[in-house]
DNA sequence: CGAACATTTGAAGCGCGTCAAAGCCGGTGG
DNA sequence: CCACCGGCTTTGACGCGCTTCAAATGTTCG
């Protein structure tokens, strides 16, 4: 809950990874050897990764808001993703020879960018650590899914909704949401790109759940009143985030037990 | 190209991973060693996997089609991923607890079950396998991507042009396409159901299609007389597949040789 | 103060959804 | 062999959600 003071590379993604599993001492230290370069900063609105170059390392979040692009050759464009601080980026192995798609900030954005190598080891050394990078992964892999079926199947209420929900949790999950809200620095241009709409609609859009209660959005900030109800509307269900996993996995060891 | 004759679950595996490496016959041996379990078949339109279950094991897909689907409350159906034979779903490294969506089938499909452990095991002992693994799971998410786009931002045409060049590129890598077709087993509401359309609107999609040379598609058989044709409309382009990083690599460290 | 950009509004229209019914085809049972 | 049934495809009529185009109104920041 509510905001916590240590920014640095090596605790948001502690932070992050600390949503699956308790980060002891001796691992908290091997992140933060392995995060030791230098703290980068892009403005808002540049590409830190351009779809058809080869991809240079994996990106760590540090703060600010980024987003996974691709463009249609007439220029239509899609954001596929959102990138928080703490998320990690194109955990690639050294696989693939180039990007299929673009990174590119939203918000200016500080990161850090840590070979392939280096993490490679980080998870060989700390097998703890390594299944977490891989919970990372599985976790963007469910989002993705979950955005398939936002823009296939939802109606412009329940994408935008359902956007506002996920951010909501997975903002809190590093610290940097409050109870019912956040800063929300997405123009309605670029929230129609994530939604799979045009600007003037999501604007309608907007007023008419701006009416009806379900948010207060102004001066790029966003409250959720009632965040139940906005679920409901918003068909909206957590369970891809898989942000329980640390309790569910330590539950069922007690009931097992038990039986 | 064309029809290959060998369809056991080894054979199929080792086919897709054939588009990323070379695979020598030490490490064929070791898959098919790992891949000995029995080979499992399930009727059309059973489920493999449901939402909200524990996962079992990774699946690998030897013959039939299956898919990744999941349902809103009130009954709406995506689906987000297609699986064609030699592919792998759930590399899951036993890290999430449940599955957030559902893996059913869509025509009968022959399946093997096998234990993360002993993927796990494969990967470490034949490095090369577990890059390729790995490679397997990137384009995965490479292709989920892309159908986020698919949905957010084409027409109808163009999403089901879009679906029907990858399934082409991707039964082509495995050996089950010809060089401009194949079988096509899926409904006109399945159909719907991938691109987040409605089956009317499928149905007059198809025929427009059809009326325009695009396609043939009759008796569960689609054939694509002019390919180029069809990415043209569709603005398909097929370097989310990444299959051919092997030529690629190759390409790469010959030019490097030359600077 | 003005340029650039974000938000808002209006009017018109089209793509796609909805509802409903009719054909079609393969399978099954009498 | 035909009658019937269920599932898939096709068609029609209609309506709505969203897009498109265009312009007005903030808003931010040199």
């Amino acid at each position: 809950m509510g905001q916590a003071s240590d920014t640095g590379a090596a605790s948001m993604l502690m932070r992050h990874l600390g949503n699956f599993m308790d980060v002891t001492e001796r691992e908290s230290e091997a992140i933060a050897a392995a995060l030791a370069g230098p703290v980068l900063a892009a403005g808002a609105r540049t590409d830190l990764m351009t779809e058809g170059e080869a991809p240079r390392a994996v990106l760590l979040i540090v703060s600010g808001w980024a987003c996974r692009y691709k463009m249609l050759e007439d220029g239509r464009r899609q954001i596929v993703a959102i990138l928080l601080p703490g998320d990690l980026c194109d955990l690639n192995n050294g696989v693939l020879a180039q990007m299929d798609h673009s990174i590119g900030t939203l918000t200016p954005v500080r990161y850090v960018e840590i070979s392939s190598e280096v993490l490679q080891r980080l998870a060989a050394d700390h097998p703890k650590i390594g299944q977490g990078l891989w919970w990372q992964l599985l976790v963007n892999v469910a989002i993705q899914r979950e955005w398939t079926v936002n823009v296939g199947r939802r109606s412009a209420v329940e994408r935008i909704g359902c956007l506002f929900c996920e951010l909501l949790l997975r903002l809190q999950a590093v610290g940097l949401a409050g109870e019912d809200g956040y800063p929300f620095p997405l123009t309605q241009t670029e929230l129609a790109e994530a939604t799979g709409l045009t600007s003037v609609h999501v604007n309608r859009t907007l007023q008419t759940m701006r009416n009806s209660g379900l948010i207060r959005l102004a001066d790029r900030t966003l409250s959720i009143p009632d965040l139940t109800a906005l679920q409901d509307i918003a068909l909206f269900s957590p369970d891809y985030l898989h942000l329980n996993e640390k309790e569910r996995r330590s539950g069922k060891g007690v009931t097992r037990l038990g039986t």
